[in-house]
DNA sequence: GCATTTGTTTGTATTCATTACAACTTTGCT
DNA sequence: AGCAAAGTTGTAATGAATACAAACAAATGC
């Protein structure tokens, strides 16, 4: 996706397409490994030496809003970002700390768990344990 | 439950069978509702005057190690705590803020989400919505 | 074009859950 | 009893997230 493009969907989605928030958007859509505000801003500032750490909670708040990026309860210590909205996994590894995601074979199947008469809105499946690399050891 | 009973659970599982991990542990079984360290210390703190904050993580800690309670990440910024530890998954109502436990009809079906190679340890099931009685209106 | 207002960014200060640590207490064992 | 290991306590430190006010930018009205 190149910035015409990010800005039209975030024109679309109702929020002002600035700089910092397409560069908040592009960076999780071309890092899909979950990364942390703290990753993103490290990131960030390398490339626009001036960007808050304020701002990222801000872009990210915003995009959140919009509904174009996720926030992932994953770790407890600090929140995940995901521009993945579509219903997918999420696996923890407790050895390497990475986030890995998963799809599901059949989504609908997900849906079927949710309680009667309890209206979902989102969705997730978390599961934390040894991932196949690390298993391997 | 009672205190003899509790005592042999957390000597079974490894762990001394301390007053106040009992007093931890009972908690949280008489309240199912997901209480977070503060308000468990908060809760305690009457019963036991001296009873110290560091002290309730302290025995979170150790019941979690041993099996005997969950870290739920249901909220960005609290941990919550669990002593369900069979597989079970939480409905979180954005209305009323309340968190509804729900079994799963067949529980092999979560397993068989987590993807190959990946050795789960826990799984978990989230949805945030709307419940039940909060939608009648 | 210029002024006004509305929304955004920035940096610093603050909050608050959690953890680190060292002194003290309790427990288990011989 | 006496000793070592484990547990508890309170305070201090950490660090992610938020609040806030000033600076800035963009949109609107004239």
């Amino acid at each position: 996706m190149n910035d015409s493009e990010l800005i039209s969907v975030l024109s679309r989605r109702g929020i002002r397409p600035t700089q910092q928030r397409i560069a908040v958007y592009k960076y999780l859509l071309t890092h899909p490994e979950h990364p942390s505000a703290d990753t993103i801003y490290r990131a960030l500032v390398e490339e626009y030496p001036v960007f808050s750490r304020t701002t990222i909670y801000n872009s990210l708040g915003a995009l959140i809003e919009a509904g174009l990026v996720r926030q992932v309860n994953i770790c407890a210590d600090e929140q995940r970002f995901d521009a993945t909205v579509t219903d997918h996994g999420h696996f923890f590894c407790k050895e390497c700390g990475k986030v890995y995601d998963f799809g599901f074979d059949s989504p609908a199947m997900v849906s079927r768990l949710c309680p009667r008469g309890f209206i979902k809105e989102q969705g997730d499946v978390f599961f934390t344990g040894i991932c196949k690399h690390c298993y391997s050891f």
